[in-house]
DNA sequence: CAAAGAAAGTTTCTGTGTAAACAATTTGCC
DNA sequence: GGCAAATTGTTTACACAGAAACTTTCTTTG
């Protein structure tokens, strides 16, 4: 009885195998966002802000006064984590903290008027239509992508006024 | 003239505004990925496997003897860090390195019989049907999920056997 | 009202991932 | 053949993200 053979090594990209994995969601999860990241930085070169940074002065902006906790809760973002960002978006004053009457263990957050003329600048490159992702899909398949990965993520989120 | 009032501070998840960010795919392959996370932690927890590391060997499995650099290209992963990884596993008594006569800049790998075992042995906790996703897709919506990323990514990978 | 426990952030420590410089080898070209 | 340039992988330095312990404030309860 003879074993079957190894097929050759592959020496070029298309030659790979990958069997099951490029059905794995996870992989193509990782996959997907490391290009997402590719192009957030390719589109944002020079501007100095981070991937995080915009989505979270949006969020106070539509919801001024909110909680720190509560922000870091939305948007997934590790409560220490959260500490770093709002002080160096502090730092450069694009928003303050205050601290309320009523808990004082609490924190809330508004922008200041640069913080919202920055968001207003950068709205369109980040929210627009003709935004950065450059990908290759249709804009029903875009929304498609979109809410198969929030029913993948199983989050709701506030209907959107 | 008066400004209109702002509305109230949010105070649970469900009243925080999220505007247009909840369609930006940036966003949501964020939160998708953090989920992922969560679930893989949560599954693997006591074994001794880090997230990446599966992908390595099971590619290695399918393509004996690629070149440490095309394995990198292939998974989206940098030259620096498959340096770690590859080392590791080494280590691990998982895979072994061999550098090639015709080109001794390049490195070579293989799976040991130990590595073999070990991608058999968690194959179908990270490929099986009853993986570790735990999400509310159907069949037919994970498949579009997967499609969908992939041309997001705008990657081709050779078909699968 | 005092003490115990819970809640909201912050700080510190650790690991993971990326970027930039480096060493070794191979290829291209006079 | 020999030097310049490109390729392959490694090392080093640093920025980013997470876990756990800590501080302060608030709530509960005997």
């Amino acid at each position: 009885m003879t074993l079957a053979p190894d097929p050759p090594a592959p020496e070029t990209a298309a030659e790979v195998r990958l069997g099951g994995l490029a059905r794995s969601l996870g992989f193509l999860l990782r996959i997907a966002q490391v290009r997402n990241f590719e192009r957030f930085h390719a589109r944002f070169e020079g501007m100095d802000l981070r991937p995080g940074e915009f989505s979270v002065l949006w969020v106070i902006r539509l919801n001024p006064g909110i909680r720190q906790g509560l922000l870091a809760q939305t948007l997934s973002i590790k409560p220490a984590q959260m500490t770093k960002v709002i002080r160096r978006l502090e730092d450069q004053g694009k928003l303050v903290r205050t601290i309320p009457e009523g808990d004082r263990r609490s924190v809330r957050l508004d922008l200041t008027g640069a913080g919202r003329a920055f968001v207003e600048a950068r709205r369109d490159d980040f929210l627009g239509a003709d935004d950065y992702h450059g990908d290759d899909l249709t804009p029903e398949e875009s929304r498609e992508l979109a809410r198969l990965l929030l029913k993948y993520s199983g989050t709701h989120f506030r209907a959107t006024e």
